[in-house]
RNA sequence: GCCUCAGUAGCUCAAUGGAUAGAGCAACAGACUUCUAAUCUGUAGGUUGGGGGUUCGAUUCCCUCCUGGGGUACCA
């Protein structure tokens, strides 16, 4: 258990037996919070429980801080506790222990910071789940790295995680798909045909155009367009995963839109809504009674030519995951998702589903800036830059970072001029080289002919400047950080935590050398240790977040 | 019109209803015979868009107005 629970367990039981002492009244105990103060100087967390209580109480929050802390536990990790103005209780940890979190982390190894708060649950996070029409977008390269991140947050939680995306391998997308490259295809034996504003514009379709005439001439002239569609939207998956691998996104799952039409779903999905009285026909179409559930109009299902929409084989993918029983969903969208995406928990819940299981999580766009100016861009032209020209151009570790640097619901201004710089201006630079900066003290050490065990039994008591005691005091918060990003579902809160952590590092690394004359023995082999803890965290957290611990830059 | 996101330092952004609203960039002033200065130290910078309300306490919750982005298909 972290220290917050614990500690948010020792107040609880500190208030029931000032109360059963006769120091407090009787009262209904609201949540207890166990917060960081804003002021490091205060203590390393902090609870402003008595303040709350003032009114039922009807006692200074002083004085039932004071009494609360009269009757707090003795807990091994703590070294003073104080009841500081207007009425908080403020911990602090002791130096000891602080000094022993460098074994925690050598010893959790690439475990560190893990929780149980998910343990025996299953979860699942979708992302990305573009058509297989082109290449990976910036949008969907945000969404992912987003996606991926959670997950492997989830997992580092405890809970069962799978990373899965939604194939959407059927519908009139596909259609278009299949018609833009027959139509390059006959252009290529040269037949009258064009393009409509509807097909996709893009050099990929006239390339796959040209392989198929490349492998068969002209012998597929008759073909009709569900054969180029096919060929079309397998060569444009497996590409989609060669480049998200490259940013070290790899699914766990692809579940095909085309298998809850072959398995009937989709049409049971809509008799069954039909049955529970959420569906009607007008102009012959099927619509969806939304507005029960707060929607300004109706939404159609089944169109009047009998196809479904893409919203009815939405619901019935979310009926399944239902059905497969997780504990926690997390599905990401893009901000042309925004409105979709609670049509299709209604649809869950027209089902007869409760869907709190369900979080949606939405971002904004990605923009690249170059030159201090934003990069034009146009899907419809085909003049957007794809994921995997920008893994060309910066390398796979600024985009996991960049992608994350913000919260969801601020746009990203991917600065391209910057995520390759080489300087502290530069957060992935600034983060990475604390790690580089690790690995070259034990480059130095092994190159002098050092033992490389010596920090072994290392005196830790020796580890006293604030420098390093500050950063290991914010290695403990990685636990509290992972467990924020699980229960909001906000990855944005890692990125900022890794740079804070790396803004905590170099001070240390300036002030406390290790192979310096001036460092005794004893001092210089506890601090070695530390760097071994420091190098460790930061290959932790570089990994969290799917980025590489690199030992030279 | 409706839905949604945003409005916080000059710029880009943080801040589970708590203490003096924080970082980075930009600006200014300093520090290298260095385990790579690929860094560090310091200064300055604020009516948290406006106005109400709830609360012991509001950047945070509620109402309202203003401004900007996105979405508002029988496309996905």
């Amino acid at each position: 258990m972290s220290i917050p629970h614990e500690l948010n367990t020792a107040v609880s039981t500190a208030i029931t037996a000032a109360q059963e002492a006769g120091d407090l009244p009787p009262f209904d105990l609201p949540p207890i919070i166990i917060e960081r103060p804003r002021d490091p100087a205060l203590g390393d967390y902090s609870c402003p429980i008595a303040l709350r209580l003032a009114k039922a109480a009807r006692m200074a929050p002083l004085k039932i801080a004071a009494a609360i802390a009269a009757h707090l536990p003795t807990l091994p990790y703590l070294g003073e506790t104080a009841v500081a103005p207007p009425g908080f209780i403020n911990f602090r940890l002791s130096e000891k222990y602080v000094q022993g979190l460098t074994d925690s982390i050598l010893d959790a190894g690439m475990e560190y910071g893990r929780l149980h708060i998910g343990d025996g649950q299953k979860a699942q996070v979708e992302c990305v789940s573009a058509n297989p029409t082109g290449p990976i977008t910036l949008g969907r390269t945000r969404g992912g790295v987003m996606g991926d991140t959670l997950a492997r947050a989830m997992k580092a939680a405890g809970y069962h995680t799978e990373l899965e995306y939604y194939y959407n391998d059927a519908g009139r997308q596909i259609t278009m798909l299949g018609e833009s490259v027959q139509i390059r295809y006959q252009q290529l034996l040269g037949q009258e045909a064009k393009l409509t504003d509807d097909h996709y514009q893009g050099a990929y379709i006239a390339d796959l155009a040209q392989e198929l005439y490349d492998q068969h001439g002209g012998d597929l002239i008759n073909a009709p367009a569900t054969t180029f569609g096919d060929y079309a939207k397998d060569k444009i998956s497996a590409a989609q995963k060669i480049s998200l691998a490259r940013i070290n996104i790899t699914f766990d799952s692809y579940f095909n839109e085309r298998s809850l039409y072959d398995s009937g779903k989709v049409w049971e999905a809509l008799e069954t809504m039909n049955q529970n009285g959420y569906v009607y026909k007008k102009d012959g179409a099927s619509w969806f009674k939304t507005t029960i559930f707060g929607d300004d109009k109706d939404r159609v299902l089944v169109k009047s030519t009998g196809e479904p929409s893409y919203r009815m084989p939405d619901i019935a993918y979310h009926w399944d995951k239902a059905e497969r029983g997780f504990d926690v969903v997390v599905d990401l969208f893009g901000p042309d998702h925004h409105a979709t995406a609670p049509q299709v928990l209604m649809g869950v819940q027209a089902l007869g589903y409760d869907t709190s299981f369900v979080h949606t999580v939405l971002h904004q766009i990605v923009s690249l800036i170059r030159d201090g100016r934003q990069v034009k861009m146009s899907t419809r032209r085909g003049t957007y830059v794809t994921l995997d020209e920008l893994v060309d151009e910066v390398g796979a570790d600024p985009i996991r970072y960049f992608m994350i640097s913000r919260s969801g619901n601020s746009p990203v201004d991917f600065n391209l001029d910057l995520a390759v710089e080489k300087s502290d201006k530069n957060p992935v630079y600034y983060i990475q080289n604390a790690h580089v900066r690790c690995a070259g003290i034990f480059r130095k050490w092994a190159a002098a002919g050092l033992p490389a065990d010596a920090d072994k039994g290392a005196d830790l008591s020796l580890l006293t400047h604030p420098n390093e005691l500050a950063f290991l005091r914010k290695s403990l918060e990685l636990s509290e950080v992972l467990e924020k990003m699980v229960t909001t579902a906000e990855p944005h809160h890692l990125a900022f935590y890794t740079y804070d952590l790396a803004a905590m590092f170099h001070p240390a690394y300036e002030t406390c050398r290790v192979l310096h004359n001036d460092v005794d023995d004893e001092t210089r082999h506890a601090r070695l240790h530390f760097y071994r803890a420091a190098k460790q965290l930061f290959a932790r957290v570089l990994d969290l977040m799917g980025m590489s611990a690199p030992e030279t830059m």
